[in-house]
DNA sequence: TTAATTGCAAACCCTTTGCTTCATC
DNA sequence: GATGAAGCAAAGGGTTTGCAATTAA
């Protein structure tokens, strides 16, 4: 007997299986990727239904979306706020453990008289895998294991 | 005689506009937006053109292309790093005058071992102008002036 | 002269949506 | 049983791209 804007939502097994798939892993995936995953418990599902769950998580806060440069919307299990590194090269995207900066937040309302209520901050480079693999221009690889 | 990776680059009339139009406003606009206005100048200018020459603008360092929440890319005319204030009431964005945090690049390199090259920050709330005219829940208004 | 760039339109990718059927409450 | 959600497929928005014609160098 859930309630948001949206009425009441009901249980359902794909809701239950994208988000079981998207909480256990750290890769941050596409919504592609989750559909392959999802594919291999529950055989029918549709792309839709992937977007339609994610956005229903999202929107409930179980769920964050993340957009970098092009391409499609990554998606994170974890819904609490904290920063990520993308990877330049590869397209991985790790969570970091940088500390909420939340000063940053005061004043910027302070400053700039707007009511602040979120943040985001990600950083860009080349990661530490591809380091160490260097001269090597990966394909980039997209959040696959 | 500029030189890319793409070689020679031309000066073309299109691009210089579109430059122009581009460092004329601090809305942030869309390439839409930026096609409506390069289209007074000049009417015969395809949608096409306004992208591929914004990301040769993107590319070679001119220019700066944002992606906030869903929809389009909006761009800026300031290719230096800078922080934007969006307002999720109207859509806005806001330069502000936070200086750069560059000790978290620092931090990020030393405490997860990725070279750290860029980063973005960003603060989501209610704009001043919304606030002031609370209880108004404006049609998003794109970088409209 | 010649190769980069344009205009045009079609293609593309990712995401959303309409509709009928299914299944949860 | 109602009605929210699924599956399917078609539509949608934003962006890219192929190609013949143009134009800067």
């Amino acid at each position: 007997m859930v309630r948001d804007r949206r009425g009441f939502i009901r249980r359902t097994k794909q809701r239950e299986v994208i988000l079981s798939v998207l909480q256990s892993t750290d890769t941050h995936p596409s919504a592609d990727w989750i559909y392959e995953e999802v594919r291999q418990v529950l055989p029918n599902i549709s792309l839709g239904t992937i977007y339609r769950n994610l956005r229903i998580l999202v929107d409930s806060g179980e769920a964050m979306e993340l957009r970098f440069g092009s391409g499609a919307s990554r998606f994170d299990g974890n819904p609490k706020n904290h920063y990520h590194f993308v990877c330049l090269n590869c397209d991985r995207i790790y969570d970091l453990e940088l500390s909420l900066q939340e000063k940053l937040e005061e004043q910027v309302s302070e400053k700039a008289g707007h009511r602040v209520l979120d943040h985001r901050l990600e950083f860009y480079g080349i990661c530490d895998v591809c380091q160490s693999k260097k001269n090597t221009i990966d394909e980039p690889r997209h959040h696959d294991s």
